[in-house]
DNA sequence: AATCATATCCGAAACGTTTTGGAGGATTTA
DNA sequence: TAAATCCTCCAAAACGTTTCGGATATGATT
């Protein structure tokens, strides 16, 4: 490869003028300058980048850092949705992005500063975490500019992104209260997942503004797996058989619940009405195809991104955004005919 | 961040022994080195990585190059579940992983070899191109390692990974002869796609080791796409109402095919028997679950890694795999009682 | 004619590593 | 005792950039 050196030398100038001369500044001859593009262009030379950055200590990277990028992931695609949004993003502002992936035995060996002070990446879009996630303090305390993705927690350097899964699921669950349906029942994430937390407070919302009380043995954790789903939804269906229908915290767990209830005889969605979060694809096609809330995961890598190189470029703005969810009616619901 | 020069004043020794203690060599007394790397401990620090491949001219990074990484393939996964094997593979054999993206456009200003030296790639695995890619040659002429994805074509530099498609489509097609049916169909890719030139071949092969004629006019080009594959069947079953069988290159094309024979008023899986290729997410939600060649493309990601490290490495290894497939039967292929 | 401003260029330092070639002293060998 | 060997360590160069502080020449101003 072709080195500065080599084009300053064939152009008869200094290292320090192509090296202005490429990077715009005005005080170089407009003559000499194209004359120096023109050599670099024959040599074909292209700056080196690790040598640039070491010395201008700017990476122009960011990590997008994924706890837990793991195959079984392609069942809600959510991990790529979120990688493409921000990889079309980050390619648009001029930013490289490397994939950073740990778990659980990794984290015991890497802090999260050294994960990303090694990677030399600039900021950071941390995907996966949950709320009991030593990282998470990490991230707080540290001074590496970080977008937190569906964690709402701020600092200097720490924005997020996340939809809003209380306005969310409070459409998802009045839907079902419009067609009629009193004992709703909600299979929901785990405790240590602020969607979770937040489901569930839409969730309550709806039913107290319909003038349901809430019923604590309704809601059961499904943590976020189809067939952990699929069980706590057999066992709710067979305690409370007056459950006429159901609200999942995510599409997914939505897919388990409509086994479950197929298992036990329903005929769906008469027998039973099942509403989803998310929008997966599977949810247009499994049968009965699945009513959701949709949520736009490209979305929210894209809006991570600009969240974090504003930081990243010092530029004042708000550094933390919440995505609207839209609801899609499918074939799940239907009123109740008790 | 502290940087070897702090490690070198505190522990009272020169940089180089620093460097030669903390990289193992053999000339550094181990007490000192027990004292370095306490030390080293102490300042938290680690070396700065960018100085490192900045001298030795190894960065120890292999790119994905994903050429039309877009939110529709979350439909079915093909990108992600490779990147998965890559990234845990990489990681495991001490590689980091950069995602490159390119489209038509971005081909247009840069060129592969630049692409690749910009982001300081060792090596590169490339998905996703056709065989009509002007970076294709670029690839085959260029010293740069490499592994296609798909794409058997070898040279001193690049090597590719794939799975037996011809055996695969053979294995599907002959469940279908198997099952009585003599009028097959099939819904292939696209002429740019070696994957359909080897499961058209397939396709062939098993027909005619069944003593079956092939008709050209059974076979239609879809795209990849649903909808195109919806189209395509539509216009075919219209044409040929004496198929009673379909082999569609692709389950997401499948997926049309169903649709396109529940339009035109078929009965899945009695009228109609169908097989996919792929083993999709979607393949086993659909009505009727689609019987299909499923292809680990997660292992493919893996041994594409593994070859690519190999060659970086100066091993003397095959520069090529070829993966086996395996048949699914599910609902989508029944008896012809035709 | 002397001063000043402007336009254009350049030498050298800096970034944080690794590596080369050798130095100095202790120990072993002849 | 002299020579050879081994064990530790280090100074300096190299990697390919950017940038700071000046240098030179030219033209404009007093």
């Amino acid at each position: 490869m072709a080195t500065i050196r080599d084009v300053a030398k064939k152009a008869g100038v200094s290292v320090t003028t192509v090296s202005r001369a490429l990077n715009g500044y005005s005080d170089v001859n407009e003559k000499t300058r194209e004359r120096i593009k023109q050599i670099a262009q024959e040599l074909s030379y292209s700056p080196n980048l690790l040598a640039r950055s070491l010395v201008m200590k700017k990476t122009k990277t960011i990590g997008l850092l994924v706890s837990g990028l793991r195959i079984e992931g392609s069942k809600d695609n959510f991990t790529f949705e979120v990688l493409c949004g921000v990889n079309d993003c980050a390619g648009e502002l001029g930013y490289e992005l490397v994939l950073i992936s740990t778990d659980s035995k990794k984290q015991q060996e890497k802090t999260y500063k050294q994960l990303c002070k090694e990677r030399k990446v600039e900021g950071v879009i941390l995907q996966g975490i949950k709320t009991d996630d030593p990282y998470l303090d990490e991230v707080l305390n540290s001074e590496i500019a970080c977008i937190l993705i569906d964690v709402p927690m701020e600092s200097d350097s720490v924005g997020y992104v996340t939809t809003d899964n209380i306005a969310g699921a409070k459409t998802a669950v009045e839907h079902l209260t419009k067609l009629g349906h009193r004992n709703i029942g909600m299979v929901n994430g785990h405790s240590q997942a602020f969607v979770s937390q937040e489901r569930l407070e839409g969730y309550k919302k709806a039913l107290g503004k319909n003038g349901i009380r809430f019923n604590e043995n309704y809601v059961v954790d499904g943590a976020f797996l189809e067939e952990t789903a699929e069980q706590v939804t057999t066992n709710l269906l067979q305690k409370h058989p007056e459950i006429t229908a159901l609200f999942c915290a995510s599409d997914l767990m939505a897919m388990g619940a409509i086994r479950a209830a197929k298992q036990l005889g329903k005929n769906l969605p008469d027998n039973l009405s099942i509403v989803g979060f998310d929008n997966i694809i599977l949810s247009s096609y499994c049968t009965p195809s699945l009513s959701t809330v949709a949520q736009n995961r490209y979305q929210l890598g894209v809006e991570a991104t600009v969240l974090l190189t504003n930081i990243l470029e010092g530029k004042t703005a708000e550094k933390s955004k919440v995505l609207p969810t839209e609801f899609i009616k499918r074939e799940s619901t239907t009123e109740n005919h008790g």
